[in-house]
DNA sequence: GCAAAAGTTGACGGCCCGTCACGAACCTTT
DNA sequence: AAAGGTTCGTGACGGGCCGTCAACTTTTGC
């Protein structure tokens, strides 16, 4: 704990690398591809700790020293995809000139993200063979949804937006993101534009001037 | 399952009042109760079926007579409430003649809701003291959710609502809905009424004719 | 009352948790 | 290149929770 060492230059900054370096990022890497496999075999709640070293030549002890807990894990997980899509939604947003181009690209851009990346979106969101559904936002999502508040801030102060009440907006956005995602994921055919022009029309003109459907109702 | 009346008396239904039964009812009120308290002190993620026993006065082995596991004691109290709600929310939009008011009525009687019923609805919803957000949805729920489908399939049918995607439809009002809910809950003032005009404004017209704010933007 | 049925109890084996002393691998210094 | 220092992987360990079950207690039907 005492710290008292003459110090002549104490802790310079190691960048190593050499060769520590690469299998701790190797290790981290291992850990994390089988943690998504196994959550994707057992679902998040019934898998644990040991059933993802075990998915790893490494020993229990060293999961600690990369991750705290499964949650940790699957906050990496998550917070990774998290990452990867933020700056496209928010280059969408910064982009837009107009309320429909900011509300139609923002859904363009997350549907068609969602598809292409089914295996982290998907897969996590069983808890187990349980009927029930699970949805778990991550700090790092988190964040996503308050960068979009603040955008949506930066479009009422441009005049863009109407002066309304951003935090609802934005959570109504994230809402119907979200849960039109689900049911995309769960159809046959995977349809992201569709659901973007779905979830567009609604934020633009309400029920009334969403797309009318093909099929014939009445159809089981 | 094997209806074969016939029997004499064989199983004969057992429908006592006696002191089993009463005793059966109030354990398992016991253990429903002890949960609720415990869910909303450690969070659902942190509790442990031991941890909701020792909050009762029976042993851990009779919680098995009564549950198979945290999982089911947290969907029996959500389910209970789900089954609270449902016949309300139904009642409102069979009543509906309009679009407006099958919308509004919707949200006016689930914020309303939510914000009576804060214990059974905001305690559970923290994973523990991670940062991160959690939505368990169980079956009773997702059932009323099934269930608002049809109701808009059936609105439809009546002419009242265009002939649009119901899936998606119902997943907008749900997304809206349990995500405006949430800050709702999170604000000093808790205003369902206010949650609610925003929401069905949205449906009905877009993002263009949702209520202006009062506060005067850009203040911290 | 009494015997069978129903229900409760708590101890038990099995598993998972997170830690830690140890030793091996690596890196630095001379 | 050898020694010394540091970092990190390893697996065993104590503690706790899980779900079960044989023994016991209470209630019920007769």
């Amino acid at each position: 704990m005492t710290t008292e060492l003459t110090r002549p230059l104490a802790s310079a900054p190691p960048p190593r690398s050499g060769k520590r370096e690469k299998t701790k990022i190797q290790n981290r890497q291992l850990i994390l591809e089988a943690a998504k496999s196994v959550f994707a075999e057992l679902g998040y709640g019934a898998t644990t700790v040991r059933d993802i070293i075990r998915a790893t030549p490494l020993a229990s002890g060293t999961f600690y020293n990369y991750f705290k807990s499964k949650e940790e894990v699957f906050q990496a997980i998550q917070d990774d995809s998290a990452l990867r899509i933020r700056p496209r939604l928010r280059a969408e947003r910064v982009r837009a000139s107009s309320i429909e181009e900011f509300i139609s690209g923002t859904f363009r851009t997350f549907f068609q993200y969602v598809a292409d990346d089914q295996g982290n979106f998907r897969a996590i969101r069983r808890n187990r063979s349980d009927a029930m559904r699970v949805r778990m936002d991550t700090p790092e999502i988190i964040a996503g949804f308050e960068e979009l508040r603040e955008d949506i801030e930066t479009a009422i102060s441009k005049g863009l937006f109407p002066p309304v009440d951003s935090d609802f907006l934005m959570a109504s956005i994230v809402g119907v993101a979200f849960e039109i995602a689900e049911r995309m994921l769960a159809r046959e055919d995977i349809d992201p534009p569709a659901a973007a022009d779905f979830a567009t029309a609604l934020f633009m003109g309400g029920v009334r001037t969403l797309p009318h459907r093909k099929t014939s109702p009445g159809a089981a």
